[in-house]
DNA sequence: GCTCAAACTGTTAGCGCTAACATTTCAAGT
DNA sequence: ACTTGAAATGTTAGCGCTAACAGTTTGAGC
């Protein structure tokens, strides 16, 4: 920066400020300084600048797994958004492992991440005191809490369920089944999910438990696991639409007509839902939303913006397609 | 730190050592440095670290779209490979713009990344000037060159097109179709896959040039527009599996039976190539392993160690199953 | 020409840590 | 006790930038 700076005759300070703030310096200065940075190919050291202004321009994501689409989305509409506003995303992945997100939370904390935006509502009681104590702002994202960290952007997954629920009881389903992975979203969605059944007279529920993260085959596996469990099922609800596309694989396989035999639902609605043959009926949740907004948040308590609500619902839709 | 220091008694140089280098320092001494720690809540700011020792701790890593599985597979071995050395990771998405690419290494440049990681072998001349200027390790992923920025690992996408084409040829198929993105990797293939249906006399070639990105929508319109430009198409490859998965979806709906009316080839073999009905023939790449060796590359060179080789071939396999 | 605020530019003092070297401590060998 | 080298700890001097404030210049208004 000094060689700039003596390059276009001004200090670096002069330098400092046509690069962050060009409005402030007299454009004849600016051009020079300009000038000299491109001759130069000078590359400012935004790490020093960190560490003078106390500001790092990074915010941390946590997700699960980044190889699961609804997250991935999640992530691609946080980075947008941030990308826009001139920060940079720390990607974390935990593999649902609540050390493993301690020890992520520790390490981001370490680079005075700017903001941090973490999936799921549930954390070690020394990630949360961790997190309170930083002082930065915090969006908690895919579910919901009356007592968030500090910002919460999401659903309620329990609700979720239970409108899932519902709406194969309507259809006069009533032995039910759930296939679905292990992790605290899913846990809400089948608690949920029971509830609902419960108040209704003679319906019955049969849960196939799969490890977090599952998809194509473990939905195949949960079918045979359910059937075997009830041979009379007459409606099968999956956590997300990866394990659903494989129960209603293995049912072709099996040739279980869909919906007639046997009814599938899944979640999420990624794109294959409306796609698979017959098309499959979904919740849809606004995963790409999620992440715009949790940036959008982060990014308005940046700013010093008076914050509107804490926690913000975007719902979502049960979406009846062929498949139940 | 002071604060430790005085805590624990020592000097701050001894807590820096205490936490870095454990074993430089006396176990007593280190206990009571350790305590002071935990008493006081002390977090290490890794940004003044990163200043004065020059290493950053961080690698950047550019990717087209996270939103697409086989670069979130590249991301996850990437990351935990990473993380398990003690590297955190700075995500860049381009949406398979060049120009978006440039800005984010020069920002990912400015952030003193310790490495990059980025997808693709053709970049903007500036940024293969402004990597090669950097000295800093760079892997290049997803494709082959004889001449990488530094390092480079993936598959010749040329040679994987060719080969999809000749197994295609083999079966039988002359009237072929190719329905993909317009990305510089698919271009590839389909350079490939052209040039092996040009040595064949009678065989012939339609396209369907779909935007870099597109998945199960855009194989079903894909689909539509080449059995207008050629009904009598006998075999289509598609440039990844979604796509493949739509298209077949497609002919579903129209009750052209694959592969008896028309044969139908994916790329990348996702998990639900193997779980459609009829199962898709796909060409498998190993995704999570991209990432893996790239991370592997990176740590070597970090380390300081001797490289093998800058180019690392990581090959394909053709799967044949029920489709085509 | 003179005043005075606005616009611009410069100076000073760190941000919180670590590299490199300097010093002290300590146990083992004589 | 007395060297001696290794182990442990401390001291010094930045890393490259920016906040905060201090100057300096400029031009509009009278």
């Amino acid at each position: 920066m000094e060689d700039v700076a003596r390059l276009a005759g001004v200090s670096t300070m002069t330098v400092s400020r046509a690069i962050r703030e060009p409005a402030k310096v007299a454009p004849a200065t600016r051009a020079r300084v300009t000038a000299a940075i491109a001759k130069l190919g000078y590359v400012p050291n935004l790490t020093a600048g960190s560490l003078a202004s106390q500001r790092s321009g990074i915010i941390a994501a946590i997700v699960p797994t980044i190889d699961n689409s609804i997250f991935a989305e999640t992530m691609r509409g946080l980075t947008e958004t941030l990308a826009a506003a001139g920060y940079q995303v720390l990607l974390g992945q935990t593999a649902y492992d609540e050390s493993a997100e301690e020890a992520l939370v520790a390490a981001f904390l370490g680079r005075r991440v700017d903001g941090m935006v973490i999936t799921g509502v549930k954390h070690s009681a020394l990630t949360r005191k961790r997190l309170i104590k930083a002082g930065i702002p915090v969006v908690e994202t895919w579910d919901l809490t009356p007592d968030p960290i500090d910002m919460v952007v999401g659903f309620s997954n329990r609700d979720a369920g239970r409108a899932i629920a519902r709406y194969l009881l309507a259809k006069g389903y009533l032995r039910l089944g759930f296939a679905g992975g292990g992790d605290d979203r899913t846990r809400s969605r089948l608690a949920g999910f029971e509830a609902a059944i419960r108040r209704v007279k003679g319906a019955s529920l049969t849960r196939a438990m799969l490890p977090a993260g599952t998809s194509f085959r473990g939905g195949r596996e949960a079918l045979g696991n359910l059937l075997a469990q009830d041979p009379g099922l007459q409606a099968v609800f999956c956590s997300n639409d990866a394990i659903a596309v494989g129960a209603l694989m293995e049912c072709r396989r099996r040739g279980i007509q869909v919906p007639r035999d046997l009814a599938i639902a899944g979640f999420a609605d990624l794109d294959i839902a409306a796609e698979v043959e017959p098309a499959l009926t979904s919740l849809q949740v606004r995963s790409r939303t999620i992440g715009e907004q949790a940036a959008n948040m982060l990014l308005a308590r940046l700013r010093g913006e008076p914050l509107q609500a804490t926690v913000r619902d975007l719902g979502f839709t049960v979406v009846p397609r062929a498949s139940a």
